[in-house]
DNA sequence: GCCGTTTTCGGCCCGACTGTTTTCAGTCG
């Protein structure tokens, strides 16, 4: 069975693990750690390569020592020496990492003093009151240990991005009425506008930080404490949700922003740049000696080192340093470039709207056109269109176009793509269309060169203008399906098909990654809100989001371009 | 284990909080 390139980063994980757990050279865990990351992100399949016979290219991190490990793994489909690690200790002892509190040296200890193997083992040295007689370790460690197992496994999840926003709203507000307080920010991975937000980082600025952060404890939704001082407080809310304080006096306000969004592997990267310029970056400013040459905003920060101000979405340590480095940072794409939206459904499928609201509020959301694109008869449960009813609704979609100034209408479809690649909907129902979306609702588990095959053969439909939502994941409740992703973006490409980017908070498909493919295969996107209702329009911005994480400039989204355009783009005529 | 316009050897990001200490290690972000 051919591996793939998120098996072996999870291969070099485990190794960092285990050779965290023998307290190995922490550098050469570091470097396992960087290559499983960099490994995971990759869109080049590595095995694949290797497989081909191809020479590997060079990669940052990846020495001469590791590429053999990838080659190794590629052909193997093992690591001898994670094979050699995994016989020296238990499984059971790695799991231990996972759980918070526990770090490799108190891991270690446990196993090697008391020679506990497993939670479970670990659960009755704790009843049993043997944990606290381990120097270093103490009654509270042994209850919270105790703790943590019973947590462990149902632990909250990740949040979509769309909620995380909503609890930052409110904890802002609360923040802003803080003893003296001048400032809230909202930071860490909801800044980046990453597609789910583990835990809450929050910034304010104020003289006094151990009163904000006191004010945080006294937050009605608190349930839990899990630390609290005089410049930062972590809390649990009743939802589970962790939140971060950080509190700065007023000139260090950049320097904690830019500390406090992350990444942590841009920060790191940030502060080894500034090391190599005789400087010293940490969250109250940039430093040289003791003297501080920047700290209040990011632009100065970014600037004494030499490079332009990065956009949050960008500082995942993907390339945006180099390219800053260059000069070569995008310009990316903002909510105002869009101008309309080729996704959305009424009343005549399963949107709750009809379609003249939906293009009041299209318009109301400042878009100039929109595609009203109901689902085809396939999808019995949407009340999807079979052809007479969708010849009655352009006839209906025509009329409202008349009638409304300041929005145009465009008819469309979103058809379902039928388990062996062909359209839900006879060419003659689908030629009058302005729009044509393909869409794959069914058959999500097709092994992956059935489903690419599928994929690929509906996209040779010569009306098919925009693939919907195209791995069909719906964040924290379905996998994506398994499919050939550069493939289909190569042949998207081929045919001009425009990919979608789905903007709902619960699909937000493309992925970042995958958009950033779709932009270096010189593919087209579109930010679609696929709006049931009028109020979805707002999704747009998460939309926005994700397509800034994934380097999208106005240029590579069509619905950042004028009706004229779209329209030329529509029938097949080449835009520039 | 990686890497190089102060280096092919000797570095490798930085600070806060907790719990265990009685000056600090471990963990976390």
């Amino acid at each position: 069975m051919p591996k793939t390139n998120a098996e072996l980063a999870a291969a070099f994980e485990q190794t960092a693990d285990l050779l965290e757990l023998q307290q190995a050279n922490p550098f050469r865990v570091r470097a396992y750690r960087n290559a499983a990351r960099l490994v995971g992100e990759l869109k080049l399949d590595l095995i694949a390569q290797v497989g081909q016979g191809k020479a590997l290219p060079r990669l940052p991190g990846i020495g001469a020592d590791l590429a053999g490990k990838i080659e190794e793994f590629a052909r193997s489909g093992h690591l001898a020496l994670l094979d050699r690690l995994r016989r020296q200790i238990p499984a059971g002892v790695a799991e231990m990492l996972r759980l918070p509190g526990l770090g490799p040296k108190r891991v270690r200890a446990l196993y090697e003093e008391l020679h506990v193997t497993s939670l479970t083992q670990l659960a009755r040295a704790a009843r049993d009151g043997r944990i606290r007689a381990l120097p270093g370790f103490g009654a509270r460690t042994e209850a919270r240990i105790l703790e943590a197992i019973g947590t462990h496994g149902h632990k909250a999840q990740r949040l979509k991005l769309v909620n995380a926003a909503q609890y930052a709203a409110g904890l802002v507000e609360y923040l802003r009425q803080g003893p003296k307080v001048s400032e809230v920010a909202a930071a860490g991975s909801l800044r980046r506008s990453r597609e789910t937000v583990g835990d809450l980082d929050l910034l304010a600025c104020a003289p006094e930080g151990a009163a904000v952060c006191e004010h945080l404890l006294a937050y009605p939704e608190v349930a839990e404490v899990r630390a609290a001082g005089n410049t930062r407080a972590t809390v649990v809310l009743e939802s589970g949700l962790q939140v971060d304080l950080r509190v700065v006096p007023e000139p260090s306000f950049g320097a904690a922003l830019l500390y406090f969004t992350g990444s942590k592997a841009h920060n790191s990267r940030l502060r080894t740049l500034a090391i190599q310029r005789g400087m010293k970056l940490n969250e109250y400013g940039l430093f040289e000696g003791r003297k501080p040459v920047a700290a209040a905003t990011e632009e100065e920060i970014y600037r004494r080192l030499g490079l332009p101000w990065i956009p949050p979405e960008l500082r995942e340590d993907r390339g945006e340093i180099e390219a800053a480095l260059k000069n070569r940072l995008p310009v990316l794409i903002e909510r105002a470039d869009l101008v309309g939206d080729l996704h959305a459904h009424t009343d005549w499928s399963d949107g709750t709207a009809s379609i003249e609201a939906m293009a009041r509020a299209a318009k109301a959301h400042g878009l100039a056109y929109l595609a009203i694109s109901d689902h085809s008869r396939r999808l019995t449960v949407a009340h999807g269109l079979d052809p007479t009813r969708l010849a009655k609704q352009c006839a209906e979609v025509e009329r409202v176009d008349g009638k409304l100034d300041g929005i145009a209408l465009l008819t469309g479809i979103e058809v379902d793509v039928l388990d062996d690649g062909a359209l839900d909907l006879p060419d003659s129902a689908l030629a009058p269309l302005d729009v044509v979306i393909a869409a794959v609702h069914s058959k999500f588990d097709l092994s992956r060169a059935a489903q690419t095959r599928r994929i690929l053969a509906a996209l040779d439909h010569p009306k098919v203008k925009i693939l919907a939502h195209p791995v069909g994941r719906l964040i924290d409740r379905r996998e994506p399906y398994d499919v050939d992703m550069l493939a289909v973006i190569r042949k998207c490409k081929a045919r001009d098909v425009a990919l979608e980017l789905n903007a709902h908070p619960e699909r937000l498909d493309l992925t970042d990654l995958a958009c950033r493919m779709a932009k270096d295969e010189g593919a087209r996107v579109v930010v679609n809100s696929d709006a049931h209702g009028g109020h979805e329009f707002d999704n747009l911005d998460f939309g926005i989001g994700q397509a800034r994480r994934g380097w999208l400039e106005k240029a590579d989204v069509i619905n950042a371009r004028p009706l004229r355009e779209v329209r030329a783009w529509l029938a097949g005529k080449e835009t520039p």
